[in-house]
This record gives structure tokens, sequence and C-alpha cells, in this order.
RNA sequence: CGCGGGGUGGAGCAGUUGGCAGCUCGUUGGGCUCAUAACCCAAAGGUCGUAAGUUCGAGUCUUACCCCCGCAACCA
């Protein structure tokens, strides 16, 4: 039976076009659930769309289209984007599906028998041309954020749900579960911003607008977003239904990924609502920072926003997903710059890994006709030393990436690329040839090639094109020599022929050019 | 005194339990010719935000202060 791995992203609001940031996460989920099938393991991830709502409503209103209309229109935008993207997600959720809409109403109804949830009375600033409660804290000036005109205190019949009740339960999940929360810091923000203080209960109901799964025993009522969007995780599975297979195999979830704009709300309801339903919690959600722009937050009146496809278009989805994955620190805010994109591209890829493997097969061509001499031990004096540092490399990338550091894990595996470019000098298999030190040349080959196999099962997960073009080049034609169990071993390759193509697998790009088309990319959005 | 994170060579960052300050890019010089003006080596460049303290010894611990950035409850 093998062990089984489900993750998750966040439903995105699809209020509009999916900026780098959304593709970020889903690239970021996609890139780990990879990992676990190239592991073996029976893996499963989830995606959709949150598409209730107030402001889907409006936008659709604009639109002239019903709300329906509009979010499928919008989802079929995300499934598109993501197939683009080779997300190989396995389900993906409208909260608008009636699978969705009837779970939800029966958990909200299984909340209310056991008094988790009560009626009260909603009270906030309320600004009438926005139709919108606001917090004192989000006031600007004590006026509408949105619109600068005056907000009235007003008051309307709402449902809340209990959860002050489950704070010290949750004080002491979190507690006895120190990988519940990554990273860590996230925790200590929740605990002593919203729970020392005294959590407040949450509303889970609106009747101000009606775009929304309606209350079966009360239905001038809507049932508001938190409650309606984090069950996503669990109806998709066919939590309550009839066919509760999914549910049985693969809940709890083993990684939620979240950008840190809904960590509140994913490290503190979502624990609670599952503490009501009796369910047990999922092992990690892995808050990830945000992709910021030298001047700040991405946005379209700054001028300065990136859409993921247009990325994918000009340099490949290698490429960008390379780039995402390498420069955001996860636990940090990363820094979009097409300075920086157009070097990685040019360092990493160009330099350092395609060009490992041109000049890897270009002599294996020029010295044995293509031919891979088979494994003869370590008759250079670096041979032994460089088996040991792709072993180590290897033990480190799988730590950090097990750990979530995905751009820390895969930098380990790029001191792989720059070590072995390195064994060629000190080799120098030029001499070797001139000196007919054969044997020695024969080993320079065999330890080059077998690096680069190993680095390429390595991209696999995250660069998985390009994985698959280099075994291709290096004439990796089994599929035992592909798996991630074949990482072990150092000896195995026979009768191997390389490519007497020449196909860089990357090249070079003028920057000034590449950064210009950027940045006019980034005005024209 | 709300809570938290951070201030390290020109830029961006690592620095686990205190023990000669590292990495990538940039700069300078060199090497090599298998490869894409690539690759490899070396050098220059930091009183590790400020001040004081603990210690044989502190970027790493303590205290105070300065600056930057998150979070601060129903907007996804």
């Amino acid at each position: 039976m093998n062990k089984k791995f489900f993750i998750t992203t966040p439903i995105y609001y699809p209020s509009g076009k999916f900026h780098i940031g959304t593709a970020y996460t889903t690239v970021l989920a996609d890139s780990i659930k990879r990992y676990h099938v190239l592991k073996g393991e029976d893996s499963y991830m989830l995606t959709g769309t949150d598409e209730h709502g107030q402001k889907i409503q409006e936008k659709a209103q604009s639109l002239g289209k019903t709300p329906k209309e509009y979010v499928d229109e919008m989802a079929k935008m995300a499934k598109d984007l993501w197939e683009q993207m080779e997300i190989q997600h396995d389900d993906f959720i409208q909260t608008t599906e009636e699978r969705h809409e009837k779970i939800v109403q029966k958990i909200f109804d299984k909340f209310m028998e056991q008094k988790d949830i009560y009626k009260g009375e909603y009270e906030g600033w309320y600004c009438i041309p926005c139709e919108t409660y606001f917090t004192k804290t989000q006031l600007v000036d004590g006026k509408c954020p949105d619109c600068g005109r005056e907000v009235k205190r007003m008051k309307e019949e709402a449902y809340f749900f209990n959860m002050k009740k489950y704070a010290d339960r949750l004080l002491k999940y979190y507690d006895e579960h120190p990988d519940f929360i990554k990273p860590e810091y996230r925790k200590n923000e929740m605990i002593n911003n919203f729970i020392k203080p005294g959590l407040e209960d949450l509303c889970v109901t609106r009747t101000s607008f009606d775009w929304g799964i309606k209350v079966l025993k009360d239905p001038k009522h809507v049932i508001y977003v938190w409650l309606d969007a984090l069950t996503n995780y669990l109806t998709a599975l066919g939590y309550m239904s009839q066919d509760d297979s999914l549910f049985k195999k693969y809940w709890p979830a083993d990684l939620q990924v979240v950008g840190k704009d809904i960590a509140r709300f994913h490290l503190i309801y979502w624990p609670i609502f599952l503490m009501a339903l009796d369910l047990p919690l999922p092992k990690t959600i892995l808050v990830h920072n945000w992709i910021m722009m030298k001047d700040g937050k991405m946005s379209k009146s700054k001028g300065n926003v990136v859409y993921p496809e247009d990325l994918v278009d000009r340099y490949g989805l290698d490429a960008t997903k390379y780039f995402l994955l390498r420069e955001m620190p996860v636990n940090q805010d990363g820094l979009f710059t097409p300075e920086a994109f157009i070097e990685r591209y040019n360092f990493d890829l160009c330099n350092d890994l395609s060009n490992l493997l041109n000049r890897t097969v270009a002599m294996v061509n020029k010295y044995f006709e293509g031919k891979l001499p088979k494994y003869n031990g370590t008759p250079n004096a670096v041979d032994k030393e460089l088996e040991e540092y792709a072993n180590t490399k290897i033990k480190d990338f799988e730590e950090k990436w097990n750990d979530y550091q995905i751009s820390v894990a895969i930098q380990e595996i790029w001191d792989l690329v720059s070590r072995t470019n390195k064994y060629i000098d000190e080799t120098s298999p030029w001499q070797l040839a001139k000196e007919n030190k054969k044997e020695e040349l024969e080993s320079s080959m065999y330890h080059l090639v077998e690096n680069i196999r190993k680095i390429a099962i390595l991209i696999a997960p995250f660069m998985n094109d390009t994985s698959k073009n280099i075994l291709k080049q290096i004439g990796i034609e089994k599929e035992n020599l592909k798996t991630w169990d074949s990482l072990n071993y150092y000896d195995k390759l026979e009768d191997i022929k390389v490519t007497d193509k020449k196909e860089p697998i990357f090249m070079r790009l003028n920057k000034e050019e590449e950064v210009e088309y950027i940045k006019s990319l980034m005005k024209s959005n």
C-alpha cells in the first residue's frame, strides 16, 4: 500500500485575471505534488475557485451577465491557465457546484444543532453606496476606504460561529503539533494578534446580498465567505456525500498551501471548523509570502503587474517555474525584477545547466563516438569526491524540500551543477585524450553523464520538460534509470548512446532587450 | 511602550548549539579550449544598524536606542 499525499491550493477568487502570485501558489503546490508522485506516492491535488460574494455579483452585473455565467467563464479561464502551465491537479472545485453547496448547507445545519452557530447581530461601519461593512481599522480618516464617503454605524441580523469555545483547544493543538504551521512565526502572529486578546466570534451569514449559499431554514441569509470557501477542501472529496471514498482515502490533507493574505482564515477558523466537525486537522499548512515588485505590491494602478502566461509564452514554462520557485523564499517576500528574471535565465539555466549538458555531450561524441563507457571505478583523483558530493547534495535537497524550503532545496541542485562543471576542469578530458589516458577519460565521461542524469531527475518536479529533454540527450531510455530511487546508485549506466545533435536546452538571452520587453509588458498591463 | 520579522563587503542574501565572517551577481587579474563572449581559478572589497554589558572569545547571548518591513479580526 503506497503512502498517500493530499495537497491543496486555496480556491481563488475570480474577480479578474490571475496574476503571477496566483500562479506561484499553484506552481508551488504542483511541484510538491509531482515530487511525491515521483517518489511513488499516491498523490492527489485539489484547486478551484471561490465564486460567491458581493463583489462577484457586482462584477457580473457590470458585465451584463448572471453571476453563474460569469464565474463559469472565470473557472474556464483558470482551467486553461493551469493547463497551459501543466498543473496536474486531480480535481477543480467551484463553490457554485451542487456537490459543494449541498454539503455546506448540511454543515451549517450541523453547526446549528451543535449550537456552534447562533443568531445575533452584526454591527459595523457601513458605506451605503458601496453596500459594504468595514471595521474601524479599515476606515480611512473615518470614511469609506473605497469611495471616501461617510460611513454609518449599522446593525443587521446575522449568524455567528462561536470561536471562543475552541480557542483553548486550538492553542493546545498548535503547541502539540509543531509542524502544523510553517513558517513558525505565522503561528506566533496568530496567537498574539488574535487568540491571546480573545477570539471574536465569526460572522458566517449576510442578508445584504444574495449571491451565496442560502441557509435552508432561514433563506434570507446567505452563508458568508469563509464557512463556504474553507469547506471546499472537504466537499471536493465527497465529505458527507453518498460517495465519500476519496474523503476516507485522502483526508486529512498532508499539505495546504496558502498565501499570507489568507493565513488567519486557514490557521484559526479552518482548524476550528474541523474541530467542530470532529475531523482530523491537516498535517501542515504552509503560508507563503508574496511576490513583490520594486515599487511594492503588484497593482494595476502602479502598472507593474506581470501575468504568468506572458512569461510562459516568451521564456517557456520551465524557466518561469524555475524563476518563481528559485527566487521566492517562501517564508519571506520575494522580489520580481525583469533584470533578475533574465539573469537567472542566462546564468543558471544557460551558462550552468544547459552548457554543462552541451559540453559533456560534445566530449562523449568527440572521444567515444557518442557511446558512454561503462563505470570503471574512480581512477581520477577527484572521482570519489565527486560521487560523495553528489550523494550529499541529494540528501540536502530532500531534507530542505521535505521541510518545504523549496528555493533552498533548488540551490542544492545548482551547487551540484556547479561542482560538475568544475569537475570538467579538474579532470581536463582534452588533456587525458592527448596523453591517451583512456581509463581516466572514460571515468570522467561516465561521472559527467551520471551527474547530469541525477540533476535531470532532481529538477523533474518543477522542470518536467527540461528533465525529459536532458535524459533524452544523454541517452537514458530505461525507465528504471529515471526513477527517484535510481538516485541512490552511481554505477548502473550501460549501453548508453548520447545524442549527436547539438540541441541547447536554453539559449542565452539579450539582457537589455528582454528587460525592456518585460517592462513593456508590465506597463501595458 | 500592541505583536512579530529584519538591519552582514557595490547589489541580493547564508550564517545551526558563541570560537579565525560565507554564497550568488558585479569589479579586477589569470587559466582552459570540451561548451553558448561560456566554464574554472585567484584577488580587491565588510569595525556584521548604534551604544553599553556578559565572556578567554559575540554577527551569534543580555539591555537600551535608531531605521525598514509584516500582522493588528470578517476585503478575497
